[in-house]
DNA sequence: CGGATTTGACCCGCGC
DNA sequence: GCGCGGGTCAAATCCG
């Protein structure tokens, strides 16, 4: 088995807090299980199938086996993918639309909205790293009740994938991330390499005003120089979430903490706890220097 | 020039 | 049936 299941890697692992037995692929644990939390959010439990951090929103009375598949790398072998009915179910729908935005051909989904599989984490802002797939992001709303927007992202990785990510600030603890996971990748964890090709562009922080200065303060340049790892925390962090000045200490420490985090991360399991790898979760790839880093070790 | 991000508009699901 | 809110599109813009 092993590498079949990357994308459930990514995933499950990544969202499994606690779940440290099995660290032996560094590559593949997104989140240092100590800064994940459990979380559950559509039933107010505190964890789902003991598999805390990690938690199903859709109506799936199954188990965590079943929860996780639609994150299998397509699983690549018998099963074929349920992309069309897991996937996006306007997907379809959109790339009917016409530049007049035509509307109802397009087939419906089969499933409905709140039927989709979900998965959820609720990770620490500082403590998220990026998986290895490359997100692009491809809208922002704000959400009704939240202060903090909704970041959507889809996966670049490979053109036809429709796993998709959101990605927002926790309203009770302005400190987490939830991290939403729809559909499944249709292809295989890219290999470093091949996440870097697909690496999102990094975002330098517009020139404007107050929030270019905090920008500076809160975002010293991060040894792995991710460029990445500045702007999406922006983004979330700063540009919509009121703790400036908190988040700057944190990422000072943090910052200090991760000299050389980029190599240990890598051979701990965490892939660095740096807050740039936070900005890559939030709906980046790697941070390049990170890639080329993590290319070397791991090929 | 190619690819990523931003952002306003559009469309749909769902609750009332 | 209607309206709200969430999710996605796509043009404009930015950046290496």
């Amino acid at each position: 088995m092993g590498d079949d299941n990357w994308d459930l890697y990514a995933v499950v692992r990544g969202c499994s807090a606690g779940f440290t037995a099995d660290v032996d692929d560094p590559l593949f644990s997104p989140f240092p299980p100590s800064l994940l939390q459990e979380r559950d959010v559509s039933g107010e439990k505190e964890t789902a199938f003991g598999f805390p951090g990690l938690v199903e929103t859709s109506s799936y009375p199954y188990g965590l086996h079943e929860l996780c598949k639609p994150f299998y790398a397509m699983e690549l072998h018998q099963e074929p993918p349920l992309l069309p009915a897991v996937g996006d179910p306007r997907q379809s729908q959109r790339q009917s639309r016409q530049p007049q935005r035509t509307v109802s051909q397009a087939p419906r989904s089969t499933r409905r909205k709140n039927q989709q599989k979900k998965v959820v984490c609720q990770v620490a802002a500082h403590g998220v790293r990026s998986d290895l797939w490359a997100w692009r992001k491809y809208g922002q709303k704000p959400i009704k009740g939240s202060p903090y927007p909704r970041s959507y992202y889809r996966c670049s990785t490979s053109k036809g994938c429709q796993a998709r990510k959101q990605v927002e600030q926790s309203r009770a603890d302005p400190g987490m991330l939830l991290i939403t996971y729809t559909a499944e990748h249709n292809h295989p964890i890219p290999t470093i390499r091949n996440s870097l090709a697909g690496s999102t562009r990094p975002k330098l922080p517009p020139p404007t005003s107050a929030d270019g200065e905090n920008r500076d303060q809160l975002l010293p340049p991060s040894p792995l120089s991710s460029p990445l790892a500045d702007s999406v925390e922006d983004e979330l962090l700063l540009g919509r979430a009121p703790r400036q000045g908190e988040e700057a200490e944190e990422e000072e420490e943090e910052d200090a903490l991760f000299s050389g985090m980029d190599t240990v991360a890598v051979s701990s399991g965490y892939l660095g706890e740096k807050s740039g790898f936070e900005d890559q979760f939030w709906g980046s790839p790697w941070p390049a220097s990170f890639n080329a880093a993590a290319a070397d070790m791991a090929i």
